[in-house]
This record gives C-alpha cells, sequence and structure tokens, in this order.
DNA sequence: GTAGTTGCAAAGCGTTTGCATGAAC
DNA sequence: GTTCATGCAAACGCTTTGCAACTAC
C-alpha cells in the first residue's frame, strides 16, 4: 500500500483510490468504507447494509448500492474477500491491516489470524515452480481452539 | 483412508461408509456417489443436480435428495468442500485422491491442484503454536497461470 | 451536458424445508 | 413395524437487475 492511512481520514482515503481507479466518488461511497473503518473486522455485504440502513445521516444508503459498491471496493484494493466458509461473501478492509490468514474453531466458530513469514514465502515459491504468478492467496486452518479443546 | 478404493465399486464403498456412520444406504445415495466418481473433479451441488435429473435410470433423483446428501457425503469422509470463491458450495470426492490445494487463475480462472508436503507440516505446526488443534485447511492461491502471462 | 450512480421494487438463483408417501432396516 | 429418506412444490435468504430520477465531473 503507498497510501498511509494513519495519515487520512478514510473518506480521503476512498476518494483517491476511487479516482485513481477511474470510478466517481459519491457520499455513499464514502460511507459505506467510513462504516466498514468503523466496524473493524470482517462483515457480510448483508450485515453492513443493515447498519447502513440505520446509521443513515441525512441520506439512506440502499441495500443494491453496497451490494454494488463492495466489488469496487475490492476491485480498487480496499477490502478483500475472507471466510467462505458461509454461503455468502465476506470482506475486510486491506486498509489498515497486514495480511493475515485464518485459524477457524469448528466448535465455537472464532477466528484467529496470524500471520507467518515462512509461510507466504513458501506459498510464493511454490506458485511460482509451477508456472504461475501468485498475486494473492487465502488460508483457512479449521480445528479445534485452545478454549475447545 | 482405510478403504482402498481401487479395489472397491463405488456403491460397495458408499454402502459402507454410510453403515459406519449409522446411516442409511439408498439407491439415490449410491447414484448421487456414483455420478461424482463419474465426473472426476469438482462440481457444484446444482450441477450434480442436474446431471442427475437425465440420467435418472428408472428413478428420478430429485434436487432436494442431491442437497440433503452432499453434507452426509462430507460427514462420513467421502467428500469434501472446496474452492469457495463463488457463492455456491462446490465439492470434491476424497475417493481416490490425494490431499491438495488449489492455484486458479485470475483470467481464464483454470484450477491447477498441488500438494507440497513442506506446506502441510508448516501449516500444522503454525496451527498447533497458536494452542489451536489443526484438523484440515484449505489454501488458495490466486495468479496468473502459465498459459494467461 | 454527459456518463455514470442511486433507490426502489421485482426478479433471480442456489438452497432449504414441510409434508405426505415410500423404502431401508 | 419403526425409523428414516424421498419427491414435490413452496418458501427462503442473499444477491442482482431494470428503470426512472438524480448527481459527479
Amino acid at each position: 500500500m503507498s497510501l498511509k492511512p494513519s495519515h487520512l481520514k478514510p473518506a480521503e482515503i476512498v476518494r483517491r483510490k476511487l479516482h485513481a481507479a477511474g470510478l466517481k466518488c459519491t457520499p455513499q461511497r464514502c460511507e459505506v468504507f467510513e462504516e466498514i473503518v468503523r466496524l473493524g473486522g470482517h462483515f457480510s455485504a448483508d450485515e453492513l447494509a443493515e447498519r447502513l440502513r440505520g446509521r443513515g445521516r441525512g441520506r439512506t444508503i440502499s441495500r443494491a448500492t453496497v451490494y454494488r459498491t463492495l466489488p469496487l471496493l475490492v476491485q480498487c484494493g480496499l477490502l478483500r474477500e475472507v471466510l467462505f466458509t458461509e454461503n455468502h461473501s465476506h470482506y475486510e478492509a486491506v486498509y489498515s491491516r497486514e495480511h493475515h490468514e485464518h485459524m477457524i474453531c469448528i466448535k465455537c466458530h472464532r477466528t484467529i489470524e496470524f500471520d507467518d513469514s515462512d509461510l507466504e514465502r513458501l506459498i510464493r515459491r511454490i506458485g511460482r515452480a509451477a508456472g504461475f504468478s501468485p498475486v494473492s492467496h487465502k488460508i483457512e486452518v479449521y480445528g479445534l481452539c485452545a478454549r475447545c479443546r
């Protein structure tokens, strides 16, 4: 990431990123991203739409707009998709978070985030060895968390 | 896997596994599994239901039965879920296939299967280090395949 | 002014479920 | 005979879309 999020407001980040991608910046898109930053973790499109429906300061943000905006934010590198275990998309902000993977407890469904540089390196090496140019990846480990064992 | 699939017909495999799990063995369940073995790769529930609808030798297999059967086959270790990129479940047979991960081309959407023992070992080690008892995992690497570069 | 975005409501699609019938054990 | 599986059709929940009004640029 070239932008230093800590020095910029979410609204400004999203404005720059959208423009960089040749997309228009609208109040709705800003508010979608601001809400994502506010909630700070994983979320489903539906969940987010629900939060924004109540939160409409003056204007309402329709479910359709949320669904249309999220793929755009992924496209301009502000979000990524995660946790495809359930049958609907989940996202999280790339902004202000380091890359990480997920461990998911098969009993309590809590998720633990982790990162491991050896793992990252190995994944890239394996990809290249297969004639592949790795761009991104997703690792999910299922098992019992410390509390549930 | 304790069963040696190469020595047994799919119908026999599924019969044993279902009984071992205390589930009934029905012609429909056998045919579902036979069709899965026949097609040999990934598939969605819907896709499979479609194939089985035409294929009904004598009896038809309803979409509902397919949807009800797949989780049972996962439960008794014959299938696993994979590729959650799309918004519907995908499965593949565990039978006769070694554990493997997926690389997915972001351009042509072809998938390449791979396996790496270092990677497997590392994943398990990281899990344990976090106080986690890893049971299974899923790795998806996205990028450009050799042909699309 | 133009191209693109929004909200609404309706449609879409994969999946699940209630119920009466039927089959496995 | 009892318990569980099946097929059908209807319901479900998340997501997408057509359209007319509106807004960023």
